[in-house]
DNA sequence: TAGTATTAAATTGTATGACAAATGAGGCAA
DNA sequence: TTGCCTCATTTGTCATACAATTTAATACTA
């Protein structure tokens, strides 16, 4: 087995710091509107140059994080400037774990997108990616018992019909949207019945794309993600 | 009149470099799996020194554009790995020249998200909201004459549901998928009648909203968004 | 006293130079 | 051929100095 790990191979110190000062915001430790410490002093109390401390805020900034002023310093943006679908604002917002607010967010998102993505997978798909789609579909009735596997063969299954559907800015949102989604799943999933339960209209999903029935490959893809929002919300709200 | 300049006030010289080599990404001028110069050539060449070379690459890199390693160099990341929803892509994109097949994807994530953003809309907007839709899309028929007017008109009245619907994340995915839609918009109101005959369905979304009719504003929507589609999608097969 | 211009202090912005660490390539040997 | 070693190239890190900008205090004037 190679590698388990998840983010840190070898990291560069640049990189510390900003998931560092990264972490600190999304766990309101910096909160919006707070002024950091300038630079002389955050890059002595972090221990780096101020060089490594810079390039750390500039990404940051360019996540939408914090903004830079001469005089005034390096401030916490409001939550509705910060880029919420960048890959590492997600992933560190899920480190410090997700509001419950967000995952719903989410989860209408997921409602809005999905059906017409599996729509589009019906139209669209290559008989290749239909093949590959099935194909993923009988691997998460394989491994229905394991929950971890499971989760992570629902992921793989949705997201293959996202590349059925042909679309890259889809496929983009889809994929920023797949960590947390895990994190929601990891609660749903506690009710071994409901990975049983949901087979059948995993099932009736494929079958509608592969026989390119957009209509019903849209209804049954609505059908899973409410299901799936009322699984989550029930697991939320039992907190 | 205060200062009009749409982005630039005093730019700083790391701000310039990023969205110089922002933009020679985005025009191709760096393609993906293209290597950049090396840090001091480069600094030399664009006339800046290495920090301010380095924290502007650091943005980049940030943004998903590009990649670091020792010895190897900085490279240019594909196009599946940038993040097409930062602002700042987007806004470069933009500058450069959108590709008409973006254009088009934007439509169908439009066409998603948008039914669904008026059914909330209609469910959980307040008082005060809905009445603001309304203001909003009386001020439409009112520059219905004014071209530009009436772009940014519609962009606000969509933009009024977007927030009647109560989702942070949906008002940050349709706020970044703003510009790419005046873009759009540019090309389809070349057609004088498009704005007038456009008309009816918003109101008639207005209406539904106001009304608490879910259904009839998911689908009066729906119907909405599908034409602008196909205006726009004819506007792009004639040039 | 009030209002305005000036000055000063604090912070980020920019430049330079030096060295460390990592990595890929080529040579060398078993 | 294969594996190891060495070396050169590039990014990574550090330190220091000074410039530019902005806020706030201060002095000055009406």
């Amino acid at each position: 087995m190679a590698k388990i790990s998840t983010s840190s191979p070898r990291q560069s110190l640049y990189e510390k710091i900003v998931r560092q000062i990264g972490l600190s915001i999304m766990s309101n430790k910096f909160k919006p509107g707070d002024v950091l410490l300038n630079e002389p002093e955050l890059s002595l109390q972090l221990n780096v140059s101020r060089s490594v401390l810079r390039e750390a805020l500039k990404m940051l900034g360019a996540k939408g994080l914090v903004a830079f002023r001469p005089r005034t310093g390096t401030r916490v943006r409001p939550r509705s400037d910060w880029n919420l679908l960048d890959p590492d604002v997600i992933a560190w917002q899920g480190e410090v774990g997700f509001e419950p607010s967000f995952l719903l967010e989410i989860c209408e998102i997921r409602l809005m997108l999905e059906p017409l993505t599996a729509r589009f997978a019906a139209t669209r798909g290559t008989a290749e990616e239909l093949a590959f789609i099935k194909d993923r579909c009988q691997h998460m009735q394989d491994v229905v018992d394991s929950t971890g596997d499971y989760i992570t063969a629902d992921l793989v299954f949705h997201n293959a019909i996202c590349i059925a559907a042909h679309n890259e800015l889809l496929q983009r949102i889809m994929g920023t949207l797949g960590p947390p989604l895990r994190a929601s799943r990891v609660v749903t999933s506690r009710v071994p019945r409901a990975n049983v339960e949901a087979m059948p209209l995993h099932w009736s999903i494929t079958g509608a794309i592969c026989n390119r029935d957009e209509q019903a490959a849209e209804e049954s893809m609505r059908q899973l993600v409410l299901s799936t929002t009322q699984d989550i919300q029930r697991a939320l709200d039992a907190l």
